[in-house]
Order: C-alpha cells, then structure tokens, then sequence
RNA sequence: GGGGAGGUGGCUGAGUGGUCGAAAGCACCCGCCUGCUAAGCGGGUAGGGGGUGUAAAGCUCCCUCGCAAGUUCAAAUCUUGUCCUCCCCGCCA
C-alpha cells in the first residue's frame, strides 16, 4: 500500500496515477475518514493523559471522589479510542484497495495493444512444414490427456505423461540449478498453502481472492504462485541490511480460478487451473531494487535463451501493468504451432508497496530506523507454456520431438521424445 | 484427536495488579583506560501512531509484553476465547 502520508501531501498525484492504471482510488474517502480518524484519535489521547495522570494521583490518595472521575473519564476515552479504531479499519481497508504508483520508465497506455517491445532474443523458428501446436503433437506423442484429466478434476487441467512428465521434472530441475548455482538464489520449498495474511501482503487480498482457490472453513487459500510464500517468508521482520539483497527461488505448483477467462485459452496446455512454475524473489533496499529487477529479468532470459527458445520482453503500459506493479516485464515466447506468443514469465518490481502491507523492514545502519525493503518477483519460468514453447519448437516433421540440448543431462541422455 | 507446558525487547531470560516499555546477562554502538588485542570502567541501544516543527533534529502525548475480548480508577501480571510453539499418548504419509 501507499504511505498514508503520502496521500495526505499529494492527492493528486495518486489518483493520477491510479487513472493512468485504470483503477479505482478512493483517494477522497480515505482523506475524509483520516480527518475523522485523527480527530477521535486527539480526544482520545487528551482524555487518556489525564487519566493517566490522576490515575498515579488515586493510587496515593484513594480519594473516592477521584475514583468516579477517572471511572467517568475511562469510558469517554474508551469512547472516543473505539470509534477511532472502528474509522481506521476502514481507512485501512480503503488504504489496501489504492494501486501503487508507478516507474518514470513505464509507457502510458491502455491496454495490452500499447504494450512496448522492449528487447528481443533469437528469431522465429524456421521448420520448413506446416508447424502443429502442442496439445496436438502432446495428445499425439501420449505425453499429454486433456479429455481424462476432464474426467478426473474437470476443465482446464491436464495430465502430462510418460515422457512428457519427465520434460517438466528436467525443466524445473535446470532451473533451479541454474538459479542456484549460477545466479545465487537460495532454493525454498514453500507451502502452497497460504493465509489471509499472506495474501494481503503480496496484493493478492482483498482484491483479487475471486482469482484463488479457498479451502472451504478455513484461513487457507491455494497459493497462485510461489511469489505469495517467498515474499511473506519475511513477513513482520527487520532485517540487516548486510542481509539484502535476499534472493530466493521456489519450484511449486500454482492454482488460479480464472475467473474472468472463461472461453479464453479453453484448447491446450496453456491457461490451467494448476500449473508449475519456477519462481524468483528478491527482497532488496531501495537503492538497489531497480537494478536488481534487471537481473532478476535478465535472470529469467537467461533460461529462454539457454533452451533456445525465440522470445520478446514487453514492457507493460500503464493499463496493463496491474494493481501492485511499480514496473513489469513479460517474456514471450514464440510458438509456431500456435503462430503467437505465449507468456512465459512476468517479472515485476513492487517498491515498498508490498513491504508495506507484509510489514517488512530492513535497518539501513546500526541505530538507524527501519526502512521497508523493496521487492521483486518473476517467473524463472513458467513450467507449462515453456514446455508448450519446447514442443513447438523442437518439432519435427515426423511429429516427435528434439530434446533441447541443455535438458539431455536431466532426461537421461534422450535425445528425442516419441522416437521409437 | 486426548493430556501437559509455554508464548516478554536483536537473542537468553526475570517479572503474578500501580513505583514496568520492562531486571539481569549476551550482542552491538560511543567514550575512558591500556604498546596492540583481550580484560576493566562509564554511558547508550524496541516498534508504531498523534500533536508541534519548512524539514532534519528536538519537544510532547498515546499505544504495543502472540492476537482478540473482558474485569478494574489502574493489566505483561486476573478472566475468557483464539492462534502458534514444545513435550507425552493415540493415529498417520
């Protein structure tokens, strides 16, 4: 969320960038209920010092008459205290419903069309046949079921099998042994299984809960992605700041509802109810966190380009770029049997934005105050649509598939999926 | 699931109604002392919020001893609920 202060010394400034965002910002609500939240809160306070004060005086005197002041005075203060909580957890409930800002850097645009390629890596796959995509080549090769996965969960899941499975299991493993070995991140294996509180600290709550997975009775939700554990890893913490930046990496499976897509992506292993992903987290200060957002992206690009996948890095305009997201990046994978691009990873800087609804801080100095951290998370990548990306790929013209060089080792040496 | 113990500052840990935002120790910081280091001596060090202040500083008040509610003029301390941790028994991958 946004500093209180913040909205206090510039309105105008918010709302223009929640406009600029396509979102609503209860920016004049939240001032009128501050007004009102301080005003009891004054009363509150004035009333309390005295008690406080005449209070130590009883003790000494146990004057009789004191005593019915003080009982009178604690219920006026208890008064004034309540409804001064009750207006502030509304303007804290309005505070969490307030979209960040965002970078200088982001283009101002409405929607994806105003998207802007920012890089771009290799080029369209030349097969020289007509490319298929990879639910058919996946349903062909027995590797992927989409009509027994219906029967087992329902739509929008999948099962991957035999060697399809194996690709997945090698992909996740390359990249954890990437990230780690190469790239420095410390691998977690997270809950996927989260609470309200955690939810709320990414930006997840109280917006978007329609989007997730509730377990029925419970404070637990299905994580969406690993970005909701690793962030909260450090929930209510100070940290050193030798500490920063923290840089974590997780292999989970995600659940989304997606609620709002329905007929969107119905065919292929493209948008499903669970998948996997590789994810990355960081948790740096505020001097670094641009940079770091860099690397992480750059992180992220160095395993397209290691499978040889052809992809572009968007910067995300303003309309497009989310409720939380300070600035973003999405990775976009080329597949020719699809003949479009395929999201595999959405990289993102958050400033103190989340940090400040997980309450998280770092002491910039020995005896300094705290300050909140930065954070920063991307996908590193998504294990689903790479795998549709691979299929398309490496196809060839008999209908199997080239395992990517890089995955032999983790595959067992095979060369070739469906090649018998 | 049944029984028991416990949750206090960066850490260890004392505190069972006011003099406690909190002893002591550790750690850390500043100073003194000493060829250097260690030891010793003195001082300092929780977080949040309101008001004041151009701001930093400062001043001042309020809140916070897992969380919530209650009793009381007054709660870390008493009551209830709840969450979490640990131990024993049962069950279980």
């Amino acid at each position: 969320m946004l500093p209180l202060e913040l909205i206090r010394k510039d309105p105008e400034r918010v709302k223009r960038a929640a406009q600029l965002k396509g979102e609503p910002a209860p920016i004049d609500e939240i001032l009128q209920l501050d007004e009102k939240w301080r005003g009891h809160l004054h009363r509150a306070e004035t009333i309390k010092a005295e008690q406080n004060r005449l209070s130590k005086e009883f003790a000494q005197t146990r004057d009789p008459q004191l005593k019915d002041r003080l009982r009178e005075m604690a219920d006026r203060a208890k008064a004034d205290l309540a409804e001064a909580e009750a207006v502030k957890r509304q303007l804290d409930d309005l505070l969490l419903r307030v979209p960040n800002l965002f970078h200088e850097s982001v283009p101002v645009g409405e929607s994806e069309a105003d998207n802007v390629v920012f890089r771009e890596w290799g080029s369209r796959v030349e097969l020289g046949f007509e490319a298929r995509t990879h639910f058919d080549l996946g349903e062909a090769l027995g590797i992927m079921d989409f009509e027994r996965a219906g029967k087992v969960a329902g739509s929008r899941f999948a099962f991957l099998i035999g060697e399809g499975a194996r690709l997945e299991r090698a992909l996740a493993q390359f990249m954890l042994d990437v990230h780690t070995r190469e790239h420095g991140y410390i691998e977690v294996l997270a809950p996927v299984l989260v609470n309200s509180a955690s939810m709320t600290g990414t930006a997840n709550l109280p917006k978007f809960g329609d989007d997730a997975f509730k377990v029925e009775g419970q404070d637990l939700w299905l994580i969406p992605t690993s970005e909701v554990p690793l962030t909260n890893l450090h929930r209510d913490e100070i940290l050193d700041a030798d500490q920063l930046p923290l840089k974590y990496t997780a292999y989970t499976p995600c659940f989304r509802s997606e609620a709002g897509a329905a007929g969107k992506d119905t065919r292929g292993f493209i948008r499903l109810h669970q998948f996997s992903k590789v994810e990355m987290v960081k948790v740096t200060s505020a001097e670094q966190s641009m940079e770091e957002f860099e690397r992480l992206t750059a992180d992220a690009e160095d395993i397209l380009q290691r499978l040889g996948l052809h992809y572009q890095v968007m910067v995300m305009c303003t309309g497009d770029m989310g409720f939380a997201q300070y600035k973003k990046y999405d990775l976009n994978a080329w597949c020719p049997g699809l003949g479009r691009y395929l999201e595999v990873s959405s990289c993102s800087v958050f400033n103190d934005f989340q940090a400040m609804r997980a309450n998280m801080r770092y002491r910039p100095a020995r005896g300094a105050p705290p300050r909140f951290v930065h954070t920063i998370n991307g996908s590193g990548l998504a294990l689903t649509r790479t795998i549709d990306a691979i299929l398309e790929t490496y196809q060839r013209r008999d209908g199997t598939v080239a395992v990517p060089e890089v995955l032999r080792p983790y595959m067992g040496g095979l060369e070739v999926i469906g090649e018998r």
